[in-house]
DNA sequence: AGATTAATCTGGCCACTGTCCAGATCGACC
DNA sequence: GGTCGATCTGGACAGTGGCCAGATTAATCT
């Protein structure tokens, strides 16, 4: 098996308790989703006195950013292992959206911890750097298209809008596949939600670069998608 | 003061405590967030036993799927007074969006309810067709644009997948205003995030219709959004 | 009308939660 | 070896949601 609860020790002190417990934070939270979440489960699954996290994490809340830092940096590994090996430029962008997306698919808990609930408020240094990441990858991506690199002087404000623009568009994908919303529309393997997602991703990055060979229809199969009218 | 605490009563019986429960829900809600919610604080507010709600929604669900209820009505009208009087068909999609959006962002609590959070899990028919309704609006101001009604016959794939997008792209700078990751953006006012909301919705109404009228500029005072390049 | 029934509300109970605190245990460093 | 600080324990406390028997009252029936 690979978690062992109410795991027994021999020797009084843990000695990696504050990674084991964030480990038993993300199991607890896969299985019980954010609503059930129970510091005190969390303690006994490690095998440990309910008050001891928080020698390490001071508050729930502690151990919930900590939590919250991997799972930025889990929605950052989806979507550059999807995005690694696509050659062109916008589709690698359409790439790590979709990791995004299957992301909060696969992962709801860690997803919601991160955006949808309010168990993190505060700004935490650490979390910021790890959505900044995130945020990072897109830019990244983004620029490839736009064919500039923005490594020294600042990157203008068109650009920042873009990037943006294009992980609001993914993050509500994400949320919406999540809840179930695009259901009605889904044939089960989710192509027609990705060729949505695709299809929009590109209209804004056509609206960057009007005059540049951006083709909607490439890599889509059909044409019989929303564009092709009523 | 328009909502009173530990209000005393004398008669045995409230008389309305079921929508004094959800009123006093609502101002719970909005004032601790999702995560500090208590059936027992709601239930003292109203100057009632701590297990009164019971009799009247079973669960502490059972409470906040009829508030659920409640919210989709308020996004509902928040889109409704938004796009009440813009007669421009695009614009009129433009409006009902930030009207969406505008609500996450000033009743952050109840948008939480009904999206990011999980205390909602299960399917309520109620709150279905609450949610409905939303989507429904959108779908009518859409249908504008395209020019057709589809109430006798069922609406066409491509059309749904046309309002399934433009409610996930509003959904989307809904969620991602309401947790400040648009914030560097922002000059204040938010002018900023509602152009470029607007040329999102503008580029995929455009796919839907390449050969109309749709302009992206129209109604952008000054053109140094994200489209004029790097 | 009087009586019976059903709805409503109370208060106590239980298991569980997060946080605090004094004390036990142990590793690290002088 | 001895001291110090970090780590972990277990108990205490207030607060929570759900349950249940009983009190109170409205509605309905005869």
């Amino acid at each position: 098996m690979a978690v062992s609860v109410e795991k027994k020790r021999d020797t009084y002190h843990h000695g990696d308790l504050r990674s084991a417990l964030i480990d038993a934070a993300e199991a607890e939270l896969t299985g019980g989703g954010v609503q059930g979440f129970s510091l005190r489960r969390v303690a006994a699954r490690v095998g440990v006195s309910h008050s001891a996290p928080s020698h390490h994490f001071g508050d729930t809340q502690g151990l919930l950013v900590a939590l919250g830092v991997r799972a930025f940096e889990q929605v950052l590994a989806a979507m550059e292992t999807r995005s690694r090996d696509i050659v062109d430029p916008a589709e690698r962008v359409v790439a790590s959206g979709l990791g995004y997306i299957d992301f909060a698919q696969t992962h709801p808990a860690m997803f919601r911890l991160i955006f949808g609930s309010d168990m993190i408020c505060q700004g935490s240094a650490e979390l910021d750097r790890a959505g900044q990441a995130a945020f990072d990858h897109f830019a990244r991506s983004i620029s490839l298209v736009e064919g500039e690199v923005h490594a020294d002087s600042p990157a203008p404000v068109a650009f920042l809008e873009t990037v943006h623009t294009v992980w609001t568009i993914t993050h509500g994908f994400a949320e919406m596949k999540l809840g179930g919303r695009l259901d009605g529309l889904d044939d089960g393997g989710g192509e027609r939600i990705e060729q949505m997602f695709r299809r929009s991703v590109v209209a804004v990055l056509r609206e960057l670069h009007p005059l540049n060979h951006l083709d909607a229809s490439k890599n889509c199969p059909d044409n019989a998608g929303w564009a092709a009218g009523g």
